[in-house]
DNA sequence: TAAAATGTTCGACGGAGGTCGATCACCATG
DNA sequence: CATGGTGATCGACCTCCGTCGAACATTTTA
């Protein structure tokens, strides 16, 4: 799935009312969203099956909404990068942003996505934080 | 994720019986399986964020245990193509394989990988089949 | 207004992975 | 043994995507 704003290939969705018509920034109006209802299972699989991702949307659901912005999150790539991950995220229904001031909030879209796909970030939020001392219990 | 047989970069998970020594086939000694619970969610998802391959699951899904053959599936790939997606689903613990004859017959790991990954697979097999026409319920 | 802070966008690079044709290995059947 | 069927393997190709530095835009702060 591409990412950059100006790629028109796919079909348009039906547009869905977003903002409540609150006076917003100028970088806002840059900011669109995708509902998880209209994204497909291969780009919400797609979206997630990258550890960086998988690390933000961990770090976001530790948090309460609206207070972590991008730069705080703790990534081992640059900035560039990371504005990448986030509007993949973004454009998959995951995450929601919110410019405040020169600073961009980020809020888990749980009870959205989860009813898309059930269960789905519920594997990601429990994911072993790559420990790799899994125990291995019993098991035939 | 490597497929390759003779990849043998990744630290080797504690080795799991899962032959009962019965008399098995010169291309059966080939076939190495991964159990659910020795695959990161890394390369679970990455395994079902293909097309193909969730095809694959979808059409096993369909039928009974050890009933299709590899080449019994209805896919846009040439066999070759085919052999590596089956590969792949293979080492990320989503299907089991066995040689009877000529022919490589195929089941899908359904308890033990949702034991492993609960709601992933069911996400797969309830995906719309790329029908594109969504009903667009009421959502807010 | 100048400077700093926060993110995005651009172009480029490199690796990973999906795809293919050709070939090989194994099995069944004549 | 020869032939055909099934599937794996190999090498090559090509696209996608994660990554980066640099430049730009916007907002806040000094």
């Amino acid at each position: 799935m591409n990412v950059r704003p100006e790629s028109n290939t796919s079909s348009t969705p039906p547009p869905r009312p977003a903002d409540e018509g609150r006076t917003q920034s100028q970088r806002a109006r840059n900011l669109s969203h995708v509902h998880p209802a209209d994204v497909t299972l291969n780009d919400a699989l797609t979206a997630l099956a990258d550890p960086v991702r998988r690390t933000i949307v961990r770090e976001l659901a530790g948090g309460s909404d609206w207070t972590r912005a991008c730069g705080t999150f703790d990534l081992p790539v640059t900035k560039a990068t990371r504005s990448h991950h986030f509007a993949v995220l973004r454009q998959a229904g995951v995450i929601e942003q919110r410019d405040v001031g020169s600073r961009r909030l980020n809020r888990l879209r749980r009870p959205e996505f989860d009813a898309a796909f059930p269960g789905l970030l519920d594997l990601v939020l429990s994911e072993r934080r790559e420990s790799s001392h899994h125990s291995n219990t019993d098991r035939p």
